[in-house]
RNA sequence: GGCCAGGUAGCUCAGUUGGUAGAGCAGCGGACUGAAAAUCCGCGUGUCGGUGGUUCGAUUCCGCCCCUGGCCA
């Protein structure tokens, strides 16, 4: 695990060379076909020597799910299980990691047109007219939602519609969707968060220079990708979208990206720090491939 | 050199009829169950350019100086 641009893909592969490994990305961006430059995707060659599993599994406009994710990984992590090696799980989306670690409730999945109707009486009503319709059939689930978090109560009104249940009674009793693994968890956190800000900057000027804004028009040529697809929500799309279609400049565009992207670091920090019993290593310091290789190592007897 | 407009938070700016100041962005902290690279919540002390003066009290009024931009020479 490890924030943007904390050199995750360096160090699997390092890991690669010494361990039976095989990787299993963990990441709701990779995932797409056709996005390469802006989601920092590890190139052709890196790819071909060490394989990804869970890349290039989607289309731009189709939507994938954290739900999708833990059946996803299961299933690859079985294959890789009875090819005799071990999955190494690689990728900075904490939520997937959670899901997969700690268990994710059976619940329906997203429903197009249930959205775009709840998207409607929001539109008339506004989102704390729909948290204190929530609030009268799951009041615990509203009492935790904040009344301008429009995602989740959307999704809490939608689960209820759907189900006639309430979402909090649907996830009581999550549990860990795979009692046959140990998790071995170890992170990648540079100690000193300017580091990372300027590793960050350092990578979004190459991704320009590689051509990232003629991958997004590429994009954008296709009919069925719209502006608020999932995937056009992705850190530096979403800005540069704005970008493209003349909404402001290219250095705007730049600035944007940056902070999205520092954010995003931020709150993927954040996972890291509550998560318990996980080795962490500081990239930028010398020896960290190898503290880790020792620290799994240990833990892999 | 003269005139005018500015100099207030990291940035862009608002404001104080004199009682030491606040927005947006950035940053920082947090939450997180099928959109999660998403969505949302919380956090604002800064010689109010410098220095003298007036005043009980000056960031606010006055003088001088410095800096930036524009116009005129």
């Amino acid at each position: 695990m490890g924030p943007t641009a904390s050199g995750k893909t360096e160090l699997a592969v390092a890991l690669c060379k010494r361990f039976p490994f095989e990787v299993v990305s963990v990441d709701s961006a990779l995932v797409y076909r056709e996005m390469d430059i802006g989601t920092a995707k590890p190139d052709r060659e890196t790819l071909a020597r060490v394989p990804h599993r869970l890349i290039d599994i989607r289309d731009p406009e189709e939507a994938y799910s954290a739900g999708e994710f833990v059946r996803d990984a299961a299933r690859e992590m079985q294959s890789i299980r009875e090819a005799g090696r071990v999955p190494l799980l690689v990728g900075g989306t904490m939520l997937y990691f959670r899901a997969l670690t700690e268990g994710i409730a059976e619940l329906p999945e997203a429903d197009a047109a249930l959205r775009e109707a709840l998207d409607n009486e929001a539109a008339e009503q506004g989102w704390p007219a729909l948290h204190a319709e929530l609030a009268v059939y799951d009041p615990s689930t509203a009492a935790r939602i904040d009344r301008n978090d429009r995602q989740r109560i959307q999704r809490a009104l939608e689960v209820f519609r759907l189900t006639g249940t309430p979402l909090s009674s649907l996830t009581r009793d999550t549990r860990p969707p795979l009692p046959g693994w140990r998790f071995i968890k170890a992170a990648l956190n540079p100690s000193r968060r300017a580091d990372l800000h300027t590793r960050i900057e350092r990578r979004l000027r190459q991704m320009v220079t590689n051509g990232f804004a003629e991958e997004l028009e590429a994009l954008m040529t296709r009919p069925g990708l719209e502006r608020d697809s999932p995937a056009m929500r992705a850190v530096g799309y979403r800005q540069y979208w704005g970008y493209l279609v003349g909404e402001y400049s290219e250095q705007e565009a730049f600035s944007r990206a940056l902070y999205a992207t520092r954010q995003l670091a931020k709150r993927q920090i954040t996972w890291l720090r509550r998560e318990k019993s996980v080795f962490a290593a500081d990239p930028l310091e010398a020896g960290a491939i190898d503290a880790m290789s020792r620290y799994l190592a240990a833990e892999l007897g």
